[in-house]
DNA sequence: CGTACAATGAAAACGATTTTCAGTTTCTGT
DNA sequence: ACAGAAACTGAAAATCGTTTTCATTGTACG
């Protein structure tokens, strides 16, 4: 059940960017770059721009969060929430999948297999809320931190 | 299922402060008092230090950060992720529980019946994770707001 | 090509959080 | 009740991550 993060498609992202209007520029090209050769682990802004500086020195940190911004728009990445903060980054599943973090290395893995869509629909029948969405993160320890 | 926040306790978290080591001073006391008293909504720190100047002025903003970490750290409190930011706090419920929140006015609820530790083990007993934790919360509209 | 405009990087501004520090308050032991 | 030790406080300054501004550059499109 739980995956190895889908290797990702960069073409297909460049896609999504190009449809939603966005142009190709090399900056936007190796931020994206680096997100989605590091789809296995959650990245900050910073590490974002000190590994994109390696391929290409020019890159500016102002642009790292202008194009995390749209990648996180179009889909293809999101944000982390941890303990420690919630200023990171990692690459989308495809479809709706929950993380698998590892407290001590940060490691991620997706699941599927546990639908919350019955059990969420009778918290809803009983309260007040008409539920949009949900959010659901396990928290452990990856095999070689334990 | 879902619940009205449990009405708190305020005794409950002296004490628990007092176990943990902590003095029982004055602007402690205030910070607390506005955490219990707002139990059903996420409150900010600024928003804490607003509530609590009004019953004494002389509440430091500095001071406001450090009680709630110190909440927090007894568990009287926790923090509440959304995605309009991740730097607000709620009282928190007795036991496990997970969060209901309005999307629109910050409304929160408790709710139970949601038992996911099988779900758990069995994401567990396939990956190479140890799983220790879990956060689920759901996200929607409270009744007035839809 | 040439033009229109989105996107860039550097610098400055900004807001939230943390650190520093000198003075105050709380608790403990007498 | 009292003295002393240590925790705690508030104001100011430092720091950190993020956003805004702006002059310049690069991309898409005809
Ligand atoms: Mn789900
Ligand atoms: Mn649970
Ligand atoms: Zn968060
Ligand atoms: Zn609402």
């Amino acid at each position: 059940m739980p995956a190895e993060p889908s290797s990702v498609n960069l073409e297909e992202w460049f896609d999504r960017l190009e449809d939603s209007g966005y142009r190709l520029t090399k900056p936007l090209r190796v931020v994206a770059e680096v997100m989605a050769k590091n789809s296995y682990c959650t990245l900050s802004p910073t590490e974002v721009y000190d590994l994109g500086r390696e391929h290409y020195p020019k890159l500016g940190l102002v642009t790292v969060y202008r194009t995390l911004e749209k990648l996180e728009e179009v889909g293809v990445i999101q944000r982390v929430h941890q303990a420690g903060g919630c200023n990171s980054y990692i690459a989308a599943p495809s479809g709706h999948q929950h993380l698998l973090i590892c407290r001590n290395c940060g490691r991620v893995e997706y699941f599927q297999g546990i639908d919350l869509t019955d059990l969420v629909s009778r918290v809803e029948a009983k309260s007040y809320y008409s539920i949009q969405d949900h959010w659901l993160q396990l928290i452990g320890l990856y095999k070689s931190c334990q």
